[in-house]
DNA sequence: CCTCGCGGTGTTAGTGACTAACATTGTCGT
DNA sequence: ACGACAATGTTAGTCACTAACACCGCGAGG
């Protein structure tokens, strides 16, 4: 591990803990690159903004994969929820408790609204290439993977808002929506 | 008309010529306030930010009307899309031009990502709220209602900065594709 | 006609995210 | 050990936005 990974950890633990302790809005980078033990220079220097440092885009090629998978004459909104609901089939319950807390704070935080489908521009972008690898024309390839994407975050955020459903409902019954059910 | 209107207006005229001039980024609160003969503090009292200036958010009653009168078998996106395909149906020569320049500013400032929809939320409640009343539950309405926005907002946004098709094309093509088509 | 009230505005001073320019340090291969 | 380069620090900004308080014009009451 070298230097640069380890600040780079040491600013989103930072960032993450401060976040929960005052929420994400009372959480100023000045302080957060003092509990990291660095500049707050060096904080923007590892993340292009704020937001970044709650909601680095770790894309999942599985998504795509699994989109341009589905069968041909599958709409394109349908083909994205069902190849969306398989890759997501299989997920373990350490990343959709990590993934609650992430989204509580966005969710809690009002200067994040819309900040999750902003920063899923790598995301939308692969949906995209699916749908344009299955013979869709490119804009409203674009327009679809954007709506698809939008509708799951805000349904993510109201699952990680209220207590009562398990992940996999709450993304069933969006995606069955979304697709066109 | 009184003063507050007409200051409201006036700044709202030298936003938009701002805007044109040097684009959305390049023109600052203090020059806008400026050329509108008044103090920066007293813009930030008429619109709560800079992109209000440009994305007042005038809500057209006439698309959840249209939604909600649509057929109950019929399922939520393609509701959506239908309701908003007749509300949209009558648009003028005017307003498309009108349209047109201020998507171009929205699509030409890197800022402005994702302001379109951060800006629709009555709309956004209204559609989920047309889509609750056909029926649906309340949290698949709403990532239903952002999904259809946020889908027709970049496809509209596309439509501005290519010169390439009508509105009506490129409003009908995405509308497909978001109903499920 | 005067004056009182209050809506609309100005001034000043500040916060917080973010940037630019330049100096400084740590580290790594030779 | 030493030069080179990556990583960081320092300083001094800009810009959106806010708070507190003073001021001024204009219409309604006496």
């Amino acid at each position: 591990m070298d230097r640069w990974s380890r600040t780079h950890e040491a600013l989103r633990r930072a960032a993450l803990e401060l976040f929960t302790e005052d929420g994400y809005d009372a959480a100023s980078t000045a302080r957060i690159a003092e509990r990291a033990g660095v500049s707050e220079m060096t904080l923007f220097r590892h993340f292009p903004s704020k937001d970044a440092l709650l909601l680095a885009d770790p894309f999942d090629p599985l998504m795509a994969e699994a989109v341009r998978a589905r069968p041909a004459e599958e709409p394109p909104m349908r083909a994205l929820a069902e190849g969306i609901r398989r890759a997501w089939a299989g997920i373990d319950a350490d990343s959709a408790r990590d993934l609650r807390i992430r989204l509580r704070i966005i969710a809690e935080a009002s200067s994040l609204h819309g900040a999750l489908e902003r920063n899923s521009g790598e995301t939308i972008a692969a949906l995209a290439g699916a749908l344009a690898k299955r013979g869709a024309a490119a804009a409203p390839a674009r327009a679809a993977a954007t709506a698809m994407v939008s509708g799951l975050s805000v349904a993510l955020l109201e699952w990680a808002r209220s207590e009562r459903s398990s992940l996999d409902d709450a993304l069933g019954r969006a995606l069955d929506v979304l697709g066109g059910g």
